[in-house]
DNA sequence: CGCGGGTTTGATGATGCTCAAGCCCGGTGG
DNA sequence: CCACCGGGCTTGAGCATCATCAAACCCGCG
């Protein structure tokens, strides 16, 4: 279970035998059935979580009752309301199971002792922060000059994993488009080509 | 010149006399007149930038020639495309002044032998990350979920600082829109408003 | 079976874009 | 001092894209 997190780590920093064992005692493991919620609107996300296994979801429901993806997560992301995490305000944003899952979960209070412990983990979290920023420079660019169809040919390309494992209409979400016009759009791309 | 550096880090991480010294010798002072560029397409990012002084805007050129904007900076903020950056790949941004600038500039080897000298700005970094990507976050929420007049509305309360500094047609290429329909989006509001 | 969620399809409409022209204003040169 | 120029902002008319509303379809599951 904590093999892929180690994993991920050491892809990035290493660690000595001492280290890792060190930083698995600071994580708490817990599964999440399809459907359940990580963080419910109005709660404070107390953890950030790592996914060992499955799919989760972060998205927001604006005033007319439409939801919009911020982020999946499969095995070996992080996901988290950050803004609500570091601030301790009431999130408004959900964290909820696409799939079974099981994640591993870090507080506050622990991560700061695991950066107090294994000062490369203070590394590691601004490696992942730096690929993170470029992913959501890179998406802010395609929302400002891509039309839906590319967006979302942009999308199989970067996610591939993930058009097998979440319904259609909530790519729709991500991409920002209604599930109807993702429709279309894939009608139109299959009548284009093969 | 340094002093809003020391100021901005000051505010995040406490480091003592020495250390403060110790940091300002990996960062290159330089000037930018208005409409002077800092990064051109197809240049690898060397730096990233830490604003002193003036205004600075990223962006990108289309297909068809219309600039879309990721991302201004004003003094005290960070610029840079970080993903030419740390890949060290031509980049597909650029980053010109809008006004008569100062920026203090950072290259990788510098960051690097900064994190070794200095550990507390390794932190440092990572906490400007982490409220980039709350930032981030927010915006991407904001292109899913508000239309053009809401997201300026944000705009303004959020950025009220920039609102003077930067021509109208650059604020519609950040918020995804041309500047013809920026302006009657302004023209609506003040005609509903006092 | 029949129910229910997800996807598809069609008809219609709103939002924001394109193209084109006019306006305002500050800067420049005669 | 003023005429002219150019960039940025505004306005208008027509259009494209995507949303909305509504209904049909598909398929797995109880």
């Amino acid at each position: 279970m904590y093999d892929r997190l180690l994993q991920h780590i050491a892809a990035r920093v290493r660690l000595t035998v001492r280290e890792s064992e060190e930083c698995t005692g600071y994580f708490l493991h817990r599964s999440v059935r399809k459907r359940q919620y990580l963080l419910q609107e109005g709660d404070v996300c107390r953890q950030i979580a790592f996914v060992g296994d499955g799919c989760l979801r972060e998205f927001t429901v604006d005033h007319t009752g439409t939801e919009h993806t911020l982020q999946f997560a499969i095995a070996g992301w992080w996901i988290s309301d950050l803004n609500s995490f570091l601030s301790g305000r009431p999130s408004a944003h959900n964290i909820v199971a696409v799939h079974d899952s099981s994640v591993l979960l870090l507080d506050k209070e622990g991560r700061e002792k695991l950066f107090a412990a294994v000062p490369k983990m203070e590394r590691y979290f601004r490696l992942l922060l730096e690929a993170n920023h470029v992913a959501s420079h890179k998406r802010i660019n395609e929302t400002l000059s891509a039309s839906a169809e590319e967006r979302y040919l942009s999308f199989l390309k970067t996610y591939p994993a993930l058009i097998e494992q979440v319904p259609q209409h909530q790519i729709a979400s991500f991409l920002g488009i209604t599930p109807q016009s993702l429709s279309r759009i894939r009608r139109e791309l299959i009548h284009r080509h093969p």
